[in-house]
DNA sequence: AGCACGCCGACT
DNA sequence: GTCGGCGTGCTC
């Protein structure tokens, strides 16, 4: 794929389809289901009325169906109203759900008798795309209708509306009895009303002074909602002067906006190509297009930072609604309440923001689109990029995917035609792209003990001589991954996992980054009992500022990576310190690649490139490139062009050899042969079959089991079944299978088809991972 | 997800 | 003889 740079690439195509359509599914037409097209067909939305008073809601629990309730004929709540319902032996609040329509041709040939609902909440309804999407999800992913509809409802009882909050309110009335205590109450509520412990705080008093005055005539209860609205994006504002790319870029999208029709638009451009303004110019079409419109910009979790959110206001004049794990309760609720009613038009959020109650989606951009964070690994797994785009698809609105290295799925989609694209070529204020070399290890190899090879040191001498700054990047946290002992050779590892404990010697802990395990690095080892004979093996970030101050005692250096000793405010002051040029060699973890600009910094070294592409799952070299170039471009400034050095034993590596050149469409395209040789993901299906047991045995029967009961079919491949590259984890061990299809399958049927025949194993749990990121 | 039902160990 | 462990199954 290459870009005529501000010309959109791609064949135009009206199909709205996405590499995830999926039939439905009808249990015993397998053939005709397995090899039908991809066209993805509406699922059913429409209301099935000729059943008076009869409605279908879905609960938000693990079922995979709606159940049917009666309901008042003359107030049948529409589609997507919230209702409680008596379900089992308690009560419980779910959502109208268009009924199925086999399962009703099914339940009417018996007699049942059904519950009533026993409330309606006056809450909006869920919006009919919402409902479809969630339908779709749920088919897709394969779990559960009501395991989705959870991700909505997470926020509890949000949907029940404000929990009104009284307040004191002044009346502008001075009551005839004053005091200095009554002035500063009346005083403190003249801006704003406040509950009875703020005024009296603010005018430093007892809550007495403030009920007296209710009585005595200078205040006014009232009932104040405690989510505040959001201020509304000003659509009107200027953004920055847009260079040409961008201004095309930004028209292109426009127009798509305009036509109110799906289509995935890949926006193209290495850092500081100004990809945001280019979405921040979509958002403000899409919601000056329609009052009631709504956009949303999901961004990887570690994106999501006060700066950004500080970048929306600047540019629209009001902060976006934000979405993130680190909300607290009130202020989740604020946001899906608002969101709910249509008020908050731009929300910034996380992954799961997906699944806000937009009532009126129009746009979604998906930032950094290549980024693994999208993939949810617990829980409900899901690819928020790819549920997001298949979002858009259904309901008719486009999807923006931004990215400085986009991912191979999207890059395919573009040169297949069902993406447009748009690139942005150049750096902001001409910074020019960093000069990137390999160092070859075995030619230039570190003494023992030491992990910098004499070429690299030499260039940080070098920039130390100027003045200037070096980022030294490995992504291991810790101080050395394997700890072992000298005499027995036992490996350290968690307690009932195969996970290796991970020496932090700022803490002096072993430290497991899979279970959350810890423990104070012990002096005997635990196996064969010699004493000081635990060592540590290979290097962590830790480490290699040990080195990096033993080699440049003289040197500000620093250590950064999420979990530097003294917590996460550290982080942030140690980010800021290295913009003011306060430190001459930061030593970090991928927590330093992204959205940080240091304008000093003309040196990076990658202590290790060849950590990611170790284990060989389908996306190393992918993600190695990606990881590699975004932190190597963190080198370099306006007038003076960086440099990076990649230390590296596999100098010929092609992902290397790739990014040195600078050749990323070459790359790609080699990467994209190799994965259609071998008929994986995006040119076939893959989904990952994983079980789960505490009993080895057991998991060994049925994974065998398992594997025996597939059914045969053209087109499907079974891989496995094999241990998981981390055995066992928490005292659980884990197998896993593969299956592999061609791209005109339907993966979703064949899986139905093969679990029907695989009989549950009991202390056997099964999950379903479609389209697989983490091999773990 | 809850919650009940149901079938095997250590207690009044 | 009961209290209670959590495996299995159901909820219109």
């Amino acid at each position: 794929m290459r870009f005529a740079h501000g010309l959109p690439v791609g064949r135009d195509r009206n199909s709205a389809e996405t590499d995830l359509g999926i039939k439905r599914t009808s249990m015993n037409k397998m053939q005709q289901l397995l090899y039908s097209d991809d066209t993805p067909d509406a699922l059913a939305t429409k209301t099935a009325d000729d059943t008076g008073h009869r409605v279908s809601v879905l609960f938000p629990l693990p079922l995979p169906k709606a159940y049917d309730y009666l309901c008042d004929s003359a107030d049948k709540p529409p589609i997507g109203s919230f209702v409680a319902a008596p379900f089992g032996p308690r009560e419980v609040v779910g959502v109208v759900w268009p009924s199925d329509d086999g399962e009703r041709a099914k339940k009417k040939s018996k007699v049942q008798k059904l519950k009533s609902i026993n409330q309606v909440y006056d809450a909006q309804p869920l919006a009919a795309d919402l409902v479809d999407f969630i339908d779709w999800a749920a088919e897709y992913t394969m779990y559960p209708k009501g395991a989705m509809l959870r991700m909505v409802m997470r926020v509890k009882d949000a949907f029940e509306g404000p929990r009104m909050q009284t307040a004191f309110a002044a009346t502008g009335e001075k009551p005839a009895r004053m005091t200095p205590q009554r002035e500063a109450v009346l005083a403190a509520a003249s801006t704003a009303p406040q509950s009875a412990g703020q005024l009296a705080s603010a005018a430093g008093v007892s809550e007495a002074v403030v009920r007296g005055l209710v009585g005595a005539g200078g205040l006014l209860k009232v009932d104040v909602d405690p989510d505040p609205p959001f201020i509304a994006p000003d659509l009107l504002r200027a953004g920055p002067m847009l260079s040409g790319d961008q201004q095309y870029a930004a028209d292109f999208v426009a127009t798509i906006i305009e036509r109110d029709e799906h289509k995935g638009i890949l926006i193209d451009g290495v850092t500081g190509s100004g990809k945001t303004e280019v979405y921040f110019a979509a958002v403000a079409a899409a919601l000056s297009k329609d009052p009631d419109a709504q956009a949303l910009i999901l961004l990887p979790e570690i994106a999501l930072t006060l700066p950004f959110l500080e970048r929306v206001e600047e540019r629209f004049g009001a902060a976006p609604a934000p979405w993130h794990s680190e909300l607290t309760g009130a202020q989740r609720r604020r946001t899906w309440r608002r969101v709910a009613e249509g008020q908050a038009r731009l929300v910034v959020g996380a992954r799961s923001a997906l699944f806000l109650p937009f009532p009126k989606l129009k746009l979604i951009v998906v930032d950094e689109e290549h980024d693994g964070a999208y993939k949810q690994e617990e829980g409900v797994i899901y690819h928020a990029r790819d549920l997001a785009v298949a979002r858009g698809a259904r309901a008719g609105f486009p999807v923006l995917l931004a990215s400085a290295t986009p991912s191979l799925e999207t890059v395919v989609n573009v040169d297949e035609g069902r993406y447009e694209a748009v690139g942005l070529s150049g750096r902001f204020n001409d910074a020019q792209m960093p000069d990137i070399s390999l160092i070859d290890m075995r030619d230039d190899t570190p003494d023992a003990g030491k992990w910098l090879s004499p070429k690299l040191v030499e260039e940080v001498d070098k920039n130390l001589s100027v003045n200037e700054q070096t980022l030294l990047f490995l992504n291991r946290r810790g101080y050395a991954p394997l700890t072992l002992c000298r005499r027995c050779g036992h490996k350290m590892t968690a307690p009932g996992s195969d996970t290796m404990l991970v020496e932090h010697r700022f803490e002096n802990r072993l430290v497991c980054h899979h279970t959350g395990f810890s423990m104070p690095k012990p002096s005997v080892c635990p196996v064969c009992k010699a004493v000081d004979s635990l060592t540590a093996c290979g290097p962590g970030v830790e480490r290699v500022a040990e080195e990096a101050k033993e080699r440049w005692p003289n040197a500000r250096i620093e250590v950064l990576s999420s979990d530097t000793a003294p917590g996460p405010q550290t982080m942030r002051a140690v980010l800021d310190a290295m913009k003011a040029g306060e430190i001459d060699i930061l030593i970090a973890t991928q927590v330093a690649a992204k959205g940080h600009h240091f304008p000093n910094l003309t040196l990076v070294g990658v202590v290790d490139a060849d950590l990611g592409l170790a284990g060989g799952d389908l996306r190393a070299a992918e993600r190695t490139y990606q990881l590699l170039s975004q932190v190597t471009g963190r080198a370099g400034r306006a007038e003076k062009p960086g440099r990076a050095m990649i230390q590296t034993y596999q100098a010929d590596a092609s992902v290397l050899k790739a990014l040195a050149s600078g050749d990323r469409d070459a790359f790609l395209a080699a990467e994209a042969m190799g994965r259609q040789e071998l008929g994986f993901p995006p040119y076939g299906r893959l989904a990952a079959v994983m079980l789960r047991s505490p009993d080895e045995a057991a998991l060994d029967r049925a994974a065998n089991a398992m594997r025996a009961a597939a059914p045969l079919a053209d087109g499907v491949e079974i891989l496995g079944p094999a241990r998981a590259p981390i055995y066992r984890l928490r005292g659980i061990a884990r197998m896993r299978l593969l299956v592999k299809t061609r791209r005109n399958v339907n993966l979703q049927a064949y899986l139905i088809d093969w679990l029907k025949r695989t009989k549950p194993q009991s202390g056997v749990r099964i999950t379903l991972d479609i389209n697989p990121y983490s091999f773990m």
